[in-house]
DNA sequence: GAGTGGTCTAGACCACCCC
DNA sequence: GGGTGGTCTAGACCACTCT
């Protein structure tokens, strides 16, 4: 493995977390299961064991890849992984150790419209999955989810099997499609309850919800997922950390 | 210097950091000014190179640090850095390259109560001054702020100092009173804007905000300021992403 | 004990900045 | 040319996990 000269110089631990990333996506490892050891990995790709130290905690940074000491590196698993809450911000105000429960409210598909084509970055006449979603905090109902998904991705996706499914939507669509969420980027507005999710999330008509879009990304940075969450938000709050 | 045995074993690189972060603590070096060089905090601790980088590159990744390649190592600075958005995660839908401006319009010193002190870890009594802050995108305001700052911390803050400033209100606070915000919390709630913030934001009463609560940390995590904007959101959005 | 990741070292060389 | 951070290497040893 010789390293490219300037201009444009690229670091081989760069290089080779970017082949590491490649053998992702290629599905050489799957979720929950480990990578090569450090060694191997340095005499497959002919550099020290440091470099390639060096490139798998940049995929750790990223939380593409967990390391665990004594038992080796792991790709990261939304499946095993009990953090429900990794991409989930929205908080009780009273700590109740209280786990969130999903209920399923509505499903169909339909032609990509404005937003989602655009967001998801799919041709005209692609079709896409959405589905509706409540989620509550014992008993009571916290976000109304609106969840759009390319259909060309998710093939054979429909309600039967997402009904069956416990536990968190992304641990789902990662066991069934082989697709893992990676970061995801949120834009927040407040708005007020419509009639349709006012009743739904149990407030009076035009409380005050706070609108959160998001766009999650696969390996490659690939949009394949845009969601609309109206969060109620006189006992949750929206927690984020800033630096 | 030797490593400490387990149990409870603490790697080297992590105790250099706490002894760096105690001398800014001590304002051994000053925001925007060079740390010494790699070379010699080895020789000062009595450690490799090696371990000072990586004790470093922990102090950079908090954005405590600002490593530049061929020149040093900086105390990250509010003043010359230019980033005044490093802590606003408040921005225009369509990016029209436009710097916000903030505007004063109030200022008072009053007894810490409830929520200033506890979120500010003040003794009862303790007073605070209280800074009211309209931030504008070209002319059009955006975000009503209120600004709690331990008047202990702040000696000397008053209003025709405030009105004196340009620029970033922790650029401010860095230059004038030694004290740098490391990293914030949040919280965010949906709320109803009232007559009174309604009026100054220029929007009707009724109108959806984001209701932004942020505790800000200074060195060692303590916190030093608490703040309450309130953002209107038809042509702002509160960005984030998450991974 | 064997295998994994984690720490620490010492040294060579490179890219970048400034004089 | 000399100083700074950045990369890469090779090797020793430590902490953790499993068998």
């Amino acid at each position: 493995m010789t390293i490219l000269t300037s201009p444009s110089f690229r670091p081989l631990y760069d290089q080779i977390k970017i082949l590491l990333t490649q053998s992702l996506i290629a599905g050489e490892w799957r979720p929950g299961e480990s990578i090569p050891s450090e060694i191997e990995l340095a005499q497959r790709y002919k550099v020290s064991q440091g470099t390639v130290r060096k490139a798998i905690d940049a995929l750790a940074a990223d939380n593409i890849v967990v390391r665990r000491q004594g038992k080796g590196t792991f790709v990261a698993s939304h499946a095993q992984e009990r953090s429900t809450t990794r991409f989930l911000r929205i908080a009780p105000d009273q700590d109740t150790h209280e786990y969130p429960v999903s209920e399923l409210v509505g499903f169909e598909r339909e032609r990509a419209s404005g937003p989602s084509q655009r967001l998801l970055d799919l041709r005209g006449g692609a079709s896409v999955y959405v589905i509706h979603r409540l989620l509550k905090f014992h008993h009571t109902p916290a976000v109304l989810d609106e969840i759009h998904l390319p259909s060309a991705l998710f093939k054979g996706l429909d309600e039967a099997l997402l009904r069956k499914h416990k536990g968190s939507m992304y641990g789902f669509l990662e066991s069934h499609f082989g697709i893992t969420m990676i970061r995801a980027e949120e834009r927040i507005k407040a708005v007020l309850a419509d009639h349709h999710s006012a009743q739904l999330l149990k407030v009076p008509e035009g409380t005050p919800l706070l609108c959160v879009d998001r766009i999650a990304f696969t390996y490659g940075d690939r949009p394949v997922e845009w969601r609309r969450g109206l969060c109620v938000t006189n006992s949750y709050s929206y927690v984020n950390e800033v630096s």
